[in-house]
DNA sequence: TTGAATTTGTTTTTTTAATTAACTAACATA
DNA sequence: TATGTTAGTTAATTAAAAAAACAAATTCAA
């Protein structure tokens, strides 16, 4: 993604310049507090060009200098920071009815945290919403803004920034991206919120061991996971790479919207949780849940959830039967790809072990066994931010190139 | 896989050159002829600066000036023309027990071809037969050769040319490509084979329509996949992307040497097809092949195609057997990576639509009906030389930025 | 038939960004 | 205090693309 120069076009000086500029402030961005000496050291380029660069940067004020470094001998040297709040972000997350949006700081760090619950809304009343959410961000900022990133659930063409199916919000080729630019004079990139969350993952957390390939799986309402390959969103030809939701993981289960049965989102959503956990507690009078349920109150994953945690054992089971479907529809792919890295994400990410441990029973168990050793399913560390942090890293990604 | 400069290194002016003047002679290989003033239009250089790439090409005669064009007004354009035998490189492919070699041009186009046949040489002995292969193609080159490319079975890490293991010739972290290197003093580029034959579809064939992803199923005596994600082999995270032998098709099937029950390569390639057509030709009267079995022969490949085209119908249900084994392993990735160009080559591919309807049927059957429409599963056309073409690929690409 | 217009390809000049080399600054140490 | 070392700047050099100017070969129109 941090591609100035692609194959298929002629190269030029000002790519070469453009490409180190954004090298060194990467360099910055990873190692601050860094001399110039260090950075021609580490980027191989000399320190002339490192000055020269530099003067750039501290004229655009997104590095300062911050004092000098005690070495043994020789000049002590100048440490150049990055100056992390020298533009802010907006960033959104629309995958849930309850859309959240943040004003972040060029680190990825909330500054301001704004909500709208849809409510309902559809179609163009839902882009009112995230016009609202942005123009509430907008006011709070303070410093300029860098640019608008945003995570919607459904198919999302990211190079026009087109949403090109959104069921739950009955968007169909909605050129979001156009309209908010034209709206607001801003930069503003999206892309499907579990692809985003796999993005997230993989720059704010894994690219530090040097790993390359990710799937990230995002358990919510809906299942869907992020694919990163070689260090970029895999999108695939029509964009929906990564959308497992439909994969049929039981021929004899619930049918589907979609007209199949026993797709992985009746079998192991927190909808499908919700349903089950309702008909067990109904008919088990020692489940935690058994009142509300008795009280016509429908479950909410927050309640399954405390009730978990509070040890209610009829809660397991079910969690267990999601984990199965999730691993298995996961292991093909793991396998046939060779990927070693997996995460979960998303509200269901927050039952742990008792997910993942199922999971992993199910990838291993169908997987060639010489690779098993070598392959690490965690949950997330990320939390509920991921799809935030993964908007902002898009942002800056393509603004800064750093990330 | 053409990319002269990574993300994580600094740019330089002669990366710029290197890579305008590979731009320019991929160009010319494309286009051929063209004339320098239709380079520039199409590369956006300057006329001055085509001049100045093409006058160095002409030099190391990779291209000729080919007479002149006539146009309405104006200076007639010289017409360049790619020197398609300027130079010659050697292939080889060892993924049967017959190691096959051909020595072409830079158009990968066959000029010579040897075989030998491994007779049951493993280890060591077997690189013999690489390096005597070579040498009677080298001896056979008019021209210079621009270097060596490999397809090999097994698992291959192609950055260091190392064979990580090839089960069938017992090659364990054997560093083929430094070995011969060092013998030949030419460079050598190794792959796995089916991740050639998918590279080979993708350059010599998918290319022209914009494709960037697509999978290539090699069923033959082994199974294997290889998978082209944004126009490069994917090779994922331990080199053993597509090695889709040993997923579980068939949980109640044979068991497999890997500990496994009814993996794929048990239960779909060539071998199982010749144990189960052994059985049925055994008790069935009407085959063609009865008499054979009778007389206690092995049933190869060729005799079961042979069968299958005289309309021996003891055959197709077999042949439908496995194209749905192969389907149903293929529908997961397929539907989960968004791929929509899909392949079948190897010996198996001989069978034609005996194979791939049942492919066709057990993919569509699985996947998201509204995604069904848009994949296309084939059978590739590039036939017995794919896995040549494939290391032709490696070694035009890497040598010549060209294919 | 001649000259204007057009297109190609080369040559010359200019621009730009990196490198090289030289230099100044600031420190430790002997 | 002199010397060596490292940091950062400045000036000169180099390389590659772009811009501009030009020469060559053709068509077309008067």
């Amino acid at each position: 993604m941090n591609k100035v120069i692609s194959a298929s076009q002629k190269a030029t000086r000002e790519q070469t310049k453009e490409h180190n500029k954004r090298f060194i402030l990467k360099m910055i961005y990873e190692r601050d507090p860094i001399s110039r000496a260090d950075l021609a050291r580490l980027t191989k380029l000399t320190r002339a060009s490192i000055s020269n660069v530099v003067s750039a940067l501290l004229e655009e004020d997104m590095v300062s200098e911050v004092g000098l470094a005690k070495k043994s001998v020789g000049k002590p040297p100048t440490l150049l920071s990055f100056n992390k709040d020298a533009r802010q972000l907006i960033t959104l997350d629309l995958a849930s009815d309850m859309f959240r949006g943040s004003l972040m700081n060029l680190r990825g760090e909330v500054l301001e945290r704004v909500k709208i619950s849809l409510g309902g809304r559809r179609g163009p009343a839902a882009v009112e919403q995230v016009i609202a959410l942005i123009e509430q961000l907008q006011e709070r900022a303070t410093q300029p803004l860098l640019g608008i990133g945003i995570g919607t659930p459904g198919v999302v063409e990211p190079y026009q920034g087109v949403v090109k199916s959104a069921i739950n919000l009955n968007w169909t080729e909605l050129p979001l991206r156009d309209l908010l630019q034209e709206r607001f004079s801003l930069p503003v990139y999206l892309a499907n919120d579990a692809q985003l969350a796999a993005l997230a993952q993989f720059l704010f957390s894994s690219n530090k061991d040097g790993i390359q390939n990710l799937i990230l799986v995002k358990v919510g309402r809906g299942i869907g996971a992020g694919i990163i390959f070689g260090g970029e969103i895999f999108f695939g030809d029509g964009f929906s790479a990564g959308e497992i939701g439909h994969v049929v993981v039981d021929p004899n289960g619930k049918l589907c919207t979609c007209g199949h049965n026993g797709c992985l989102e009746t079998m192991a959503s927190t909808r499908a949780l919700a349903e089950q956990m309702s008909q067990i507690a109904a008919s088990n009078p020692s489940s935690r849940l058994h009142q509300m349920v008795r009280d016509g109150e429908t479950l909410t994953s927050n309640a399954i959830l405390q009730a978990h945690l509070d040890r209610d054992f009829t809660v397991q089971p079910v969690i267990e039967r999601s984990g199965r479907f999730l691993g298995g529809a996961m292991a093909h792919i793991v396998g046939a790809m060779n990927i070693r890295h997996i995460y979960i994400a998303g509200s269901m990410a927050r039952f742990g072990d008792a997910l993942l441990e199922p999971i992993r029973q199910e990838v291993f168990r169908r997987s060639y066994p010489a690779l098993i050793n070598q392959i690490e399913i965690k949950i997330s560390e990320l939390g509920a931010d991921i799809v935030l942090l993964g908007a902002a890293a898009l942002v800056l990604n393509f603004e800064l190139g750093i990330v």
